[in-house]
DNA sequence: TTGTAGGCGTTATCAT
DNA sequence: ATGATAACGCCTACAA
């Protein structure tokens, strides 16, 4: 002890890692971490897996189909013990061909090709709650916002938005599917139209906190408070804006600390079949997915929606 | 080459690091990674070094000054080419007392206690120029809003508040420094006996976007959208609103990027004497920053703040 | 208890 | 050109 502070004696944890052959470093791959919700599933995932003595290498993929693989391979040939991925590529079965034996675990959006544990929000739960809660209020004109399509989540949100308006008889309106858009600006420029139909719509669920920010961003240019809204995904300003945004939210802490505990129990030696995780989903009632449908284009005053604490259903 | 396929070879980099002495990763200790601000460092600091060819590992030391030394030190053990840091310690000198040669650059926030390059961001400008334009508009009650005081970044800001005040000839007021609070919620209860005093304020100007949110929130439960309002830091919903927040941004990207260039020459070899980067700020002119004191409890109404396209001076 | 040899996979060096 | 060898720092195992 005298002699290590004396020398200045650091342990080489590459060598040790050489040497054990392993090392006890998580390979974090995610799309983005600029965005809110990823950025707090990758705070979970570094804090737990800290609490475990691991520590996380982060890489963003992005969404592009190529940068998976390369990303994957390159933490992989790292030897970390476990990999965390959000699966952005076409296939995941390279992992089973070129990386057998490195335990990986999937989250927010299932494996393509291969087995392995996932842990996933109920989106397709989530996003009935929200659209019901609309149709609950007297909606029968929502209209579904943002996309892509191919996106596995917004995939089972369109689901969930589909069955809400099929158990309440109301026909679905191919019109209303506004699944096209990707940046907040896209569905910015969707909304008008959508409220200029011949039966107009009186309220908006979108599929995620980007089409909620573009469909805020519309509404507020054209002065309408009177259009009901519902978003999947929490973000900060919700229960600030004019009105509140009610919202689907997913608990990405809650998400990023599962992920680390079914990757540690593999990497420990579990060997039980691959299994999914269904998580569930909140509804957090603020104001905006409480509007009635409005009369032609009344405006809701200001100081009709007052503040309250968020009441979580 | 047929024999990789063959036999599935994949290079082992963890030996190659071993080998060579050196590994092509750096060391990103940042407070939190949630923080929209950092998210989008963090975001640029990766993507740059990906690049380059480098890797990064992420650790998250919160503020608390315990965890910095122990998350730094762990990853420099991991023998990391070099380390990018946003000091949260008293005293960063243990990096040149234990891991002398390894090449740091930090962020945000100077070093105490040993000299290293540092991306610093043009605080006491920025802040003046929020406070000034907010004087600009005949604000004299302007209250500084968000803490806590030991940051850097809060006190620099600070001076830039105290010094346009100072210009216009406007004396400082204790009563109007909130600097007390860190979380949305206490800068929250703060806003209303502001609002309350025998001479209220007019105006707020917040440190930071967390007290941004606090303010807008505090402002939005008491129905007042006549306060004017400037805030340091950028936010996603800031244009949506109402009125529209004007803001002081940074670029995050930009610093990120610049400290990962910074270091990766240090690595090269570059022997200079440590350097100081300081970028600018800009003023994002919304609406919130534009109103004009109000008399009495005035309301501005809700279409009268009409959106524009995000202006930046 | 204390000491020493061997090998993890790679690369650099030296010999063929 | 191709091949053998040593060494990076650590941990384990076995010997003294």
């Amino acid at each position: 002890m005298d002699a290590i502070t004396r020398l200045g004696y650091r342990p080489n944890l590459v060598a040790r890692s050489l040497r054990l052959g392993r090392d006890n470093t998580l390979g974090i791959a995610v799309t983005s971490i600029t965005d809110p919700f990823f950025a707090e599933v990758v705070s979970a995932i570094e804090e737990t897996a800290r609490g475990h003595g691991f520590s996380a290498i982060i890489s963003c993929t992005g969404e592009s189909d190529g940068a998976e693989e390369t990303i994957v391979s390159g933490l992989l040939n790292r030897q970390v013990a476990g990999m965390i991925v959000v699966p952005t590529g076409a296939d995941q079965s390279y992992l089973a061909r070129k990386y057998a034996g490195v335990p990986v675990v999937c989250v927010d959006r299932p494996p393509v090709g291969i087995e392995c544990d996932t842990v996933l929000v109920d989106n397709e739960g989530g996003a009935f709650l929200g659209t019901n809660w609309l149709v609950l209020h007297g909606h029968r004109r929502i209209a579904f916002v943002g996309g892509p399509k191919d996106k596995f989540t917004i995939d089972r949100r369109r689901l969930g938005y589909s069955r809400a308006l099929r158990e309440a008889g109301i026909a679905l309106d191919p019109e209303l599917l506004a699944d096209v858009a990707i940046l907040p600006a896209e569905v910015s420029a969707v909304i008008p139209s959508l409220l200029a139909l011949s039966e107009p719509i009186t309220a908006i669920f979108t599929s995620n906190s980007k089409a909620s920010l573009g469909a805020i961003d519309a509404l507020h240019r054209l002065g309408r408070t009177d259009v009901a809204m519902v978003g999947f995904d929490d973000f900060p300003t919700a229960a600030s804006l004019v009105p509140p945004i009610t919202v689907v939210s997913q608990d990405p802490f809650h998400i990023g600390r599962e992920a680390v505990e079914l990757l540690l129990h593999r990497i420990a030696g579990e060997h039980e079949t691959p299994g999914r995780m269904l998580l569930p989903t909140n509804l957090v009632v603020r104001g905006s997915g409480e509007l009635r449908p409005s009369q032609g284009k009344a405006r809701v005053s200001q100081t009709s929606t007052k503040h309250k604490s968020d009441l979580v259903v």
